[in-house]
DNA sequence: TATAATACTGACTCTAGAGTCAGTATTATG
DNA sequence: CATAATACTGACTCTAGAGTCAGTATTATA
């Protein structure tokens, strides 16, 4: 009994934790065929290369391994939204890596952007053990962008409004409009996604009267440069 | 039988479409609290006073009675969206009538609201037999107010941009911000969402620099004249 | 190698709820 | 009022799938 029982992962640890990242994989790619009701376990299970019953020893029911899987993402998210936006320099930049951090999720997991359209609307509404916890993450990425607004409206590069709202809609607006790609509604081409959103956002669709600067960007958005660490 | 079959309605067949009519409202509402899946039908022909088999003897299915109810309400607002364009003067005045109307369906009927909401993911991702009439009908509704749009542009009102990924979005926009209050994470109070919605569609945050006109509002927006029928 | 501990299995149980249908109530008709 | 037509009922069938658990395989330990 002298196992390496100090903070350092015994390998059973290690193992299960795998096996546990396994399942959550699967559980993503079968929650966004099926959605959350039409997905069954016995699917899960198959597509993990286990037997049903060995869920069970990972994760007490479906509603939790839907959730893991949903949160797990979710907070990785988060982190890299919050690394992309502490890296860039001014609001408009920080906004900006807000929206490409998304859009890279949503680009990059197909399978989890899916489930995030189409479970969106159960996550929020009906009374399950996940809601609360799904809101407080929503709204904490809100919060980490809603600060970033908060700080152009103090200096006056934003006009004023609630921060918090505001960043929400983003949110939304990111979310969406993926969605419409993925529904086929959008143009699949010929229409970059985060430039469309965030110009909206920016500029709203009135004519710019006066361009307040002339700073157009050369031909992408001018985010590559990585000073101050 | 030499029964009223010309054109006019049957005693029998109006008493149907009553009957039908009182079906698809308590389904709205069974539907709203529960969301599709957990929604029971035993639910809902309790809601409307009825037994279960009674609701197969008009609509084949859950799924049948889901959609109706949900296309009913759907193409009244489309209806009334348009009517309220047509009577709007100009592309601003079009704009705000487009989204009022969204408003007050969301305020007014809040059972549909919360379906709408919520399995809204699941109209557009999985493939139901409704999926596509689903998706028509919300295009067309984007696409009327893609032409309002398309007007503004012409006219120089609008900048230009694809109009209709911008009525699309301006749809999602409207949902989302009702979905946001109805989750609570929007200000309950001292936030107009439709002129919040309308606001960032129109300007975006960035501080308004030049305005084009002084037409600064006087207290709400001038919404109550309405000349030219 | 024996045996104990742990990991996994999949046939089984149990439940909920969609859809059915023989029977009953209601309404129309001669 | 008799009887036919129609509208409704709710107990029942059937299925799918979540969750269980006695049994089997694997791995660690003496």
């Amino acid at each position: 009994m002298t196992r390496a029982q100090n903070s350092r992962k015994t390998r059973r640890e290690v193992l299960a934790e795998f096996r546990g990242g396994e399942i959550l994989a699967a559980a993503r790619r079968v929650f966004a065929r099926r959605g959350f009701d039409a997905a069954t376990l016995e699917e899960v299970a198959q597509e993990a290369g286990i037997a049903k019953g060995t869920l069970y020893l990972y994760f007490p029911s479906k509603e939790e391994i839907f959730w893991a899987a949903v949160r797990e993402r979710m907070l990785e998210l988060r982190q890299r939204a919050q690394a992309a936006m502490r890296q860039a320099e001014g609001v408009q930049a920080r906004v900006r890596a807000a929206i490409a951090v998304r859009g890279e999720l949503m680009r990059s997991d197909t399978e989890f952007m899916r489930i995030y359209l189409t479970e969106f609307g159960h996550l929020c509404a009906h009374p399950t053990r996940h809601r609360k916890p799904f809101r407080e993450l929503y709204l904490a990425m809100a919060r980490d962008l809603a600060d970033v607004l908060e700080d152009g409206m103090r200096a006056g590069e934003l006009r004023p409004g609630p921060p918090l709202e505001l960043a929400l809609t983003l949110q939304f607006l990111m979310r969406d409009c993926f969605t419409a790609r993925y529904m086929g509604v959008f143009a699949d081409d010929g229409l970059n996604l985060e430039n469309f959103v965030f110009e909206l956002f920016w500029h709203g669709v009135r004519p710019q009267s006066a361009p307040p600067r002339p700073v157009k960007k050369p031909a992408a958005a001018p985010r590559r440069m990585r000073k101050t660490r």
